[in-house]
DNA sequence: CGCCAGGACGATG
DNA sequence: CATCGTCATGGC
């Protein structure tokens, strides 16, 4: 008849180990997963959560480092990492960036935000559909998609049921009236079809990672429901393309009256403007702009 | 209720 | 090549 401190000590764990993340300051775990860079997360008092990587990683800061557990089946600290942008050299770049007047008045508000390096796939999808949408929409279709089409994650009770973004070839088999059930509107015909490509071939978004911006520009430009903004989006969230610099309805009206005076300036004048003053930091300039213009807007409202 | 939303697309000048 | 109306639907 075993004791019950030896079924105690047979009994497997319940939950996974905490792994400590290196993310030094001024890296700022809220500020990033809220830059508008990621859709899929969910923000409570316990930490940050969301399925990825086949699992479900609830991430909170503490200090100088990131505490992350796999809520589902124990999952790659090195990948998360990546996704996080933990690694990134913060402290050089912001102390960069604040050579230039309008950032440094930015930089206080902004500072730690780093750029991700999310799913390909998911982050392409994610700014197609964001084009015309508002954010708490964007978020509802990427959670309605995942909840529809997703491979179901195995967490312990206690926790929300979670599920995966669908990959290529689940979106590539649903019809348009149940892509539409995910208020997905107008934008179900462009998902579908990009999911079509990757699914059947067409389309090695594995490749297009290998390649260098302006041919992996192109690539993407041909794709359905994708234009300027949505390409340099996953370039830079993505595909790791520092380079990129999404010109958005915000950081438009960010430039031209901060940089311009006020007077209006094509998008393209602005991509062309922001990489010759920013270079390889045009990517972060363009993060703490929109995210410093945005603060500023609900700070008057 | 009316306006708006991290734009893309096709049709016109 | 620049401009312009249109697009589906939930937030606010």
């Amino acid at each position: 008849m075993p004791s019950p401190h030896a079924h105690a000590r047979i009994r497997p764990r319940r939950t996974n180990p905490e792994v400590l993340i290196a993310a030094p300051p001024p890296y700022h775990l809220e500020r990033t997963l809220q830059s508008g860079q990621a859709f899929r997360w969910t923000l409570t008092p316990a930490g940050a959560r969301i399925a990825f990587d086949g699992t479900v990683a609830l991430v909170r800061s503490d200090g100088p480092v990131l505490c992350a557990r796999w809520l589902g089946p124990p999952g790659s600290a090195e990948r998360l990492t990546r996704y996080l942008g933990a690694g990134e050299p913060l402290t050089e770049i912001e102390d960069a960036l604040a050579r230039d007047r309008v950032l440094r008045r930015i930089l206080p508000h902004t500072s730690g935000i780093a750029l991700m390096r999310q799913d390909p796939w998911e982050c392409l999808i994610a700014f197609v559909i964001s084009a015309f949408n508002n954010i708490p929409k964007i978020q509802l279709t990427m959670d309605r998609l995942s909840l529809r089409f997703g491979d179901a994650i195995a967490v312990p009770a206690g926790h929300p049921a979670a599920r995966m973004f669908p990959a290529p070839d689940r979106l590539a088999d649903a019809t348009l009236p149940a892509l539409r059930g995910c208020v997905l509107g107008y934008r179900a015909p462009y998902v579908r079809g990009i999911a079509r490509l990757v699914a059947g071939g067409e389309l090695d978004l594995g490749a297009v990672a290998s390649l260098p911006y302006a041919e992996a520009r192109a690539t993407l430009l041909a794709l359905p429901g994708v234009g300027e903004k949505v390409a340099e989006c996953a370039l830079l969230f993505a595909f790791g393309h520092r380079e990129a610099f999404p010109v958005d309805v915000w950081v438009q009206r960010a430039v031209e009256r901060w940089y311009f005076s006020g007077r209006s300036v094509p998008a393209r004048s602005i991509r062309a403007w922001a990489r010759d003053r920013f270079g390889p930091l045009t990517g972060y300039a363009q993060q703490h702009l929109f995210a410093g213009v945005r603060a500023l807007s609900r700070l008057r409202n």
